[in-house]
This record gives structure tokens, C-alpha cells and sequence, in this order.
DNA sequence: ATTTTATGTCAGCCTTGTTGACTATCCAAG
DNA sequence: CTTGGATAGTCAACAAGGCTGACATAAAAT
């Protein structure tokens, strides 16, 4: 089913334009909706055992990948309002799961970190992810996951992008 | 930044198996994640308008895609309970969006089909995310998008993908 | 000293999930 | 033919997690 209307357009190597019908455009909306579904299926199940939502999940997976990140860096990143990530952020501090210090140079700041059940939580979370995500990279092939990331990449918000580049920008620079 | 990984990788013309560290899984984890966000925007604005969420647009979507489905056949696609269906369908019946037509060889059915004013909504809706998806696939070029939805089938999870197959299979042979 | 910034909190609203109870219809066994 | 079970859909009430707005506090910046 995939291949099909690929096979159809013509010029399969892109110097020319690509033939996009409507209806493989919309093949790749469904495509998306379906797999979204798919890559939270794994970690909703986990969360449902904690009382936790994805808003949980998101928080902990980007502490865990910007360790020491402030609470501003995290609403950029998520894109909520901070009095929804504060319900979430609060929970998961009451709960142990993550540690919130008054920053050093700045008081007014939280740096945020996970604790070790955090990181215990975050690491199986992650894993169910990683795992689905590693069978679907190894059976569609290196040249695939190429172009995956490549159309990815071009459907994230420009500003987002943005964003997010300057955080991991000013992490390498400290 | 997308293809440093990938470049790492040894062996890209995979008979072997893929170098995938994981912070290469996690790199896709939020790939998926930002670009999901990028999927939703625009409709998310034109939905606000009408009071709609997101729910509004994927009953839209899959009544376009498939005139006369039933209910529970939204709620295989959709995933969700046919309560909180129910709620969103009958405020698309409610607003003259769609139309609900009791089954002819089953009186307990219902047919949904798009009025007027629901094909005019879902055309909007559509325009947008296609016009974004559009310039993803033709800025990344036909072979990426070939990796693309390679990748993104083999997250779908299984049993969904066969429950929408075998709807499709069951329109064709009308 | 005043203003701006970073964060936290309260209240209240909306969408969209959930479960449970209910009606209408179909179908099959007695 | 009727009755009982399964199926399709509806209604009601609740929870999670988005949202806005208002406000408090502490620290930094001016």
C-alpha cells in the first residue's frame, strides 16, 4: 500500500518536481495522525499507572534531556502557559520525580533536574518509546530513516525550530 | 543538524544493521513530537473560530474520506470512545456540518456523510495542512518522502492498521 | 526607588477523554 | 411469535489538561 502511489509519480530521482496528488498528501496527513497514535501508545500505558498524562511525560522527558533547564526554557519549548505547566510541574516535584533549585546566578530562576525516581521513570518511559521506534527504523532501512528526519524536520514551526536550536546552543556554550 | 547522525552511521546502504545510538532514537522521539505540533497548527487556528478542537477535524477528515461510514466506524479509525464521539458528532449534526442517515439495510446505523457547509470547513482545514505538508515533501524531495512513509507505516500500531485497511477494503467492494 | 522579569498560585472555562446507564434495532432460539 | 441477547447509538456526569485573567513574591535591572 505504501509504495503505490510513489510508484505512480513519475521521476522517482527529483529533478524534477514531485507529482503530489491530493490524495497522497492526504495519505501523509493519515499517515501522520495514525503513527502519532502509535509512537504515544506505549508510554500512555505506563503514565495511566502513575496518574500522569502526556504533559508528565513531555516535562520529564526534556528535564532529562536539558538537565538544569529553567522553567521558562521549558514553557518555550513545550508551548503552553506556564499556569498548565505549573499543575503538572508541581506534581511531579511533590511526587519526587523532579527536583526544582533556585538558580544560582539568577535566584529568580528553577533549574530543574530529575530525581532518581525520575530518572527511573523518564528511562522506561523512554525505553517503550525507543524500542518502537528502533523496529520501525531497523525495518524501513538507514536510507528511510534519512528521509523521515528530513521531512520531519521541514514540518516543524520555523520560530519553534528556532527555539529550540538556541537552547542547545547556549547549553554547549556553558 | 539532521543529517550529522545519520552521517555517523556506518555502513549507510544498510546490509548492515543501523548504528543507532540512542540519542539518535531520541532525536526522532522529538522530531516526531515538534513536527506533530507544526501538523496541527494551522487548522488548530481556523477550528478556534468555530469553536472546534481538534476531535471536529478528524470526524471532518475521515466523513470526507469515506462518505456513509457509520459510527463505529469512526470509532475503530478515531481510537476513542463512541461517548466522547458521540458529544462531537452531534455538534457537527447540530451545526448542519454533517448528516446522519439512518441505515437502510440497518435501521440501527448511521450514515455520515459532509453537508455543504462541512465539505467547505474540511476543504479549509485540508488546504492548510496539505499547502504545509506540500512544501515539506517538495523542500525534502520524492526519495525522502519515500523514507518517510516507510518509517511513519511501521509506527502505526498493527492492529489499527488492519482494523482501516480492511474498511477500505470493505468501501472497494461496494 | 521604580520597573521589569521569573516564577508560582488561585479561580474558572473549554475540549475531549473516560465510565455507566439507557433506548432502539436486529437476530436467533425456543 | 415472542423473548432474550447482541449490536448501534445516545445521554449524563466526571477528570485531565489545555486555556485566560488576576495577583503575589522575589530578584534583577534601570
Amino acid at each position: 500500500m505504501q509504495n503505490r502511489n510513489i510508484a505512480a509519480a513519475p521521476s522517482y530521482r527529483g529533478e524534477q518536481l514531485l507529482f503530489l496528488t491530493d490524495e497522497q498528501l492526504r495519505q501523509g496527513i493519515e499517515l501522520m495522525f495514525f503513527a502519532y497514535r502509535g509512537f504515544t501508545a506505549d508510554p500512555d500505558r505506563i503514565l495511566e499507572d502513575y496518574g500522569y498524562g502526556r504533559a508528565h511525560h513531555r516535562c520529564l522527558h526534556f528535564v532529562n534531556r536539558h538537565p538544569g533547564l529553567t522553567v521558562n526554557d521549558l514553557l518555550d519549548i513545550l508551548g503552553v502557559t506556564k499556569q498548565s505547566l505549573n499543575r503538572v510541574l508541581r506534581q511531579l516535584v511533590n511526587d519526587d520525580m523532579i527536583e526544582s533549585r533556585v538558580g544560582q546566578e539568577d535566584r529568580r530562576q528553577r533549574n530543574l533536574y530529575l530525581t532518581e525516581a525520575g530518572a527511573t521513570l523518564e528511562a522506561s518511559l523512554s525505553e517503550q518509546q525507543r524500542a518502537r521506534m528502533r523496529k520501525a527504523y531497523m525495518d524501513a532501512g538507514p536510507e528511510a530513516v534519512h528521509g523521515f528526519r528530513t521531512v520531519l524536520e521541514k514540518m516543524i514551526d520555523p520560530e519553534l525550530r528556532h527555539r529550540v536550536l538556541s537552547l542547545m546552543e547556549r547549553e554547549n556554550g556553558r
